[in-house]
DNA sequence: GACACAGTATACCGAACGGTATAGAATGAA
DNA sequence: TTCATTCTATACCGTTCGGTATACTGTGTC
């Protein structure tokens, strides 16, 4: 591993576990065998350091998740293939899994959430896409896509987070009946 | 207002914004009319701060939440009741509420998680009691309960956060109608 | 007046913060 | 060999960090 994607590697471990702001370009350099000279030609900033980091991470995600949101006519299916999506990511990347819902809930007015509002709204996005897709199958939506996607997220992501706390660390295993199961719970409650 | 709750009421502000670490006690006591060491006589550091700032908040909160909880032979009823006490929270106290749900998505070894978590173990076990108490009416939960009490508590929760945002600042309108609604949707998956 | 005590301000501490000027090593191309 | 480019380290910058030693002011008690 080269210096760059060590100092990636090493910051994603500490902002993980401790929070961006709550953790110092000089550790992060410590820690990864590299001065910080060396973190500063690299990443021009401390923010586009987590910038990249986040970019990096979840570029490769978000167009897996892309094809996963494609509604084919099955909205159940459709949800439970996304579901899935989201599951696996947060199997293979569980510390990136994490910091993301973290920077998710964090403070508006904070240089991280910044960083990380792109993916966040092209998650919102691609979610919202299927809900749209499938307004005719669901009827008159009113304009209700919105809040049935951030629901749709809320449900999925937080289950995923409580999964990963049980397990007592990074390992995660979710069925594909659980991911029908949690699906099914959503859809319910948009059809009553 | 007395400078003691200035300075919570200014600490609200600020870590409800921008979040914990990215403010300075330096800031705090500059918003709230006072100097440093006026803020240390109260608190005796940054830390205690937050934790007088969560406790006073969230003591009053957890004793009504406490009653909502108590279950008294009907599980829908009991859950609608324990998130009515939660939106009826989220309502009066919006920049609080949002600041507990940031730090309870936040780096599980940062200060300011290790600050909320009575609280957050406290919301756990009121909620887990009420499956708890149901155990009979839903039959073999086989030590389901931690896992349902975990989900109401997450649905619930994003629920708010996203009314809140979607209303655009910290206005919150919550319908009884809308509350039976997200308890019915989560109850029939438990059921199916 | 003398005292105690709660509350506040001035001025300061060492350490850590994010960030950089500068120079040296390593590499490959000409 | 020379040169340019890429990468890295030494040593440093000004600023802010959380926190404090000390002394002053008000207020009520005796």
């Amino acid at each position: 591993m080269d210096n760059r994607e060590m100092i990636l590697e090493t910051a994603l471990d500490l902002f993980y576990a401790r929070g961006y702001d709550a953790v110092g370009v000089q550790e992060i350099a410590e820690r990864s065998g590299v001065t910080k000279p060396t973190l500063y030609y690299y990443f021009k900033s401390k923010y586009g350091l987590l910038e990249q980091l986040l970019e990096g991470r979840g570029e490769a995600f978000m167009e897996r998740l892309h094809r996963a949101c494609t509604y084919e006519g099955d909205l159940r299916n459709t949800l439970c293939t996304a579901a899935g999506e989201l599951v696996s990511f947060a199997e293979k990347e569980p510390k990136f899994y994490a910091l993301f819902l973290a920077l998710y809930h964090s403070a508006r007015e904070n240089e991280a959430y910044q960083a990380v509002r792109p993916l966040v709204l092209r998650l919102q996005q691609e979610v919202e896409q299927i809900f749209v897709s499938a307004a005719g199958l669901l009827g008159n939506m009113r304009g209700r896509q919105r809040q049935f996607s951030l629901g749709f997220i809320g449900l999925i992501l937080f289950d995923i987070k409580m999964r990963l706390e049980t397990s007592g660390g990074l390992r995660l295993t979710v069925s594909q009946e659980e991911i029908n199961s949690l699906v099914h719970q959503f859809m319910h409650g948009i059809y009553s």
